[in-house]
DNA sequence: CGCCACGGCTGCAACGTTGTAACTCACGCT
DNA sequence: AGCGTGAGTTACAACGTTGCAGCCGTGGCG
């Protein structure tokens, strides 16, 4: 059995109280008690039953980390961030998962018994809608990532996606590109990272006056790998022609770039190519992949602050926060372009 | 604040303990008054406060999970096994990161407070060796994964790292290649991952009587995708020829398989590539990658299962446990290869 | 008829910790 | 001498739960 207080109390002939004082590092204490205190806690091995002193203090020192999947590379890295971030506030991270996009599993997670011995709850949900908005209301901290759920009553953290997919739209633009195509639009979504994504696309072909071609986008439900490779080579198989491909992720466009490269086409030469995450492995495709960096490290670093903020009861909730991108041009995008022959 | 037993029982109007019968299904209870206390339960939401539980029972339902990084894809993929199959047995899984390989931060990581409130811990070094076992020896149930350390007090799970790596040079071999590099070696190491598939590859050449070359050994101390890419990259350049790959990772084998193809060579028709772990994204390559499935899924099953049984003090520690591994042959190795015209 | 068994329920103590109030000195001041 | 002050320490209660012993009443059995 481990000892707890009372062991040290008594052998050092104290009471337990003052061994608590020693131990928190309270000041009136003589010294001779203390250094007596100090001997019996080494003798003894004592370690502070941190289930006591949770049940006492209503603290666990503990916050929920719920994410789809970790195995998807994006929330892997996102978990990383969020557990390093916990770290430096002295919390330890409880990871569970929804699976990929499963709704029900979701609201489900938000009013889990399992989630009972946390101080708050980092929740990035992939199938609640703005419609679920209210199922925010829970009676913890809570802080939401990404793009499905906006308007409800917990602190938001985002990146800008609308923006950032501007950005990049206008990267493949600026290097000549004229017929761009989009991979990982969604036929039935109205908010979430695809929608926002595609609207930062359109805003870019517009203020560049190049038009909006239904062909180039390119659907994909789910965004792994697979998707990508099987929503690039459809495009390629109606004989549809682009120049320029925007993956709304890494994993999206690395799949196309693959296809791109099958159909016998060179990259960036014959098509450039830009994802989004900026995900390691992008440093290491062939050719390296260019990819936005939507402040993934800030969003977790954010996020860990805010839930600390709303476990200490400062602050009111609801805010939203967006955190900066990043353009990283890499080989898929280099060079120029010269005027298109075939125009 | 949230209802308490006491609240229940007061507005039920029975004892504390009666209603604590109810919430845990005790037999021997009248429907009338079980029926009144589930609706005093319902009326003020009443959820049981784990904590209070943990420290009566002196069990959290929470185990640890130590691992390197959650941004290397191997253990984002196994992090994911563990949480389903803990998910199974009714745990929820603590994930804490040691970063790569520091053993200083492994060891540390054993003692940690904040793994205190965990009933027991899976921990996967990347830096320990067998001459720290001893330090395995921890007052809490443990179960190790990996191929650092040996002979340690603690339950064993891991994989058949020689007959895997035997099995992958042995596909190389059949499908006729003669000279087969390997990527991933490390200098200085006797055991580990490293040096038990360099075990293997050795017994397959012996097995087929082909001789080993030193020249075809390239060392990788991390086994990140640039770090294939590099040790690749300075075998080419020293003009050594191979007409096989076996990466010892999936990572290091996509590496290396990009500098072949940016030397000009073809996978697989110039040089087989075969790598480690089974990946999501060796799906997805171009060309897809053989590699070896070492039993990810089986090893975080049985990993748990083990736990879960020495947390309930049954059985006794320092079993060896190893996963069943399978052979993904995939286009990277695809077609048969003709006598070599250059021998 | 007396006793036991048992269904149904209660009260108390304990898990290990910490906040609060309070106690005992020794000291210095009036 | 009497009193306040504050350092050093302690006793007690409480956090919310569960195990245990035990209470009361009813029904069956010898």
């Amino acid at each position: 059995m481990a000892a707890t207080l009372r062991d040290v109390a008594a052998l050092a002939g104290v009471s337990i109280k003052t061994v608590s004082n020693v131990v928190h590092d309270f000041e009136h204490i003589r010294p001779a008690t203390r250094s007596r205190v100090r001997a019996a806690i080494d003798e003894l091995g004592y370690k502070p039953n941190i289930t006591a002193r949770s049940l006492r203090s209503g603290r666990t020192g503990v916050i929920g980390l719920a994410l789809p999947e970790l195995s998807l590379s994006y929330f892997g890295e996102l978990a990383d961030a969020v557990i390093r971030a916990a770290e430096r506030a002295n919390l330890v991270v409880l990871v569970e998962q929804t699976g990929g996009g499963d709704r029900d599993r979701e609201i489900a997670m938000l009013s889990s018994a399992r989630l009972q011995m946390t101080d708050g709850l980092i929740f990035s949900p992939l199938g609640m809608t703005s419609d679920d908005a209210q199922l925010l209301a829970v009676p913890y901290p809570l802080v939401v990532l990404g793009e499905r759920v906006f308007g409800g009553p917990a602190d938001h953290v985002t990146m800008q996606n609308v923006a950032a997919a501007r950005a990049a739209t206008r990267l493949l633009i600026d290097r000549g590109c004229r017929r761009i195509a989009v991979i990982g639009a969604r036929a039935d979504e109205a908010v979430g990272s695809a929608a926002l994504r595609l609207q930062g696309y359109r805003e870019a072909l517009a203020e560049a006056e190049l038009p909006f071609d239904p062909e180039l986008v390119g659907v994909a439900e789910q965004w792994h790998r697979v998707d990508g490779a099987e929503a690039m080579r459809a495009m390629l198989a109606t004989g549809v022609r682009c120049d320029g491909v925007f993956g709304f992720s890494d994993t999206l466009a690395l799949g196309a770039m693959r296809e791109i490269q099958a159909a016998g086409l060179r990259v960036p030469e014959d098509v450039a190519v830009i994802g989004f995450d900026a995900l390691d492995e992008t440093r290491f495709s062939l050719p390296t992949l260019s990819t936005i960096d939507a402040g993934r490290e800030q969003i977790a670093d954010t996020a860990v602050r805010l839930l600390v903020e709303r476990i200490a009861g400062r602050s009111e909730p609801g805010a939203v926060h967006f955190a900066d991108f990043t353009v990283l041009q890499r080989e898929s995008t280099a060079g120029e372009r010269g005027p298109d022959p075939a125009a």
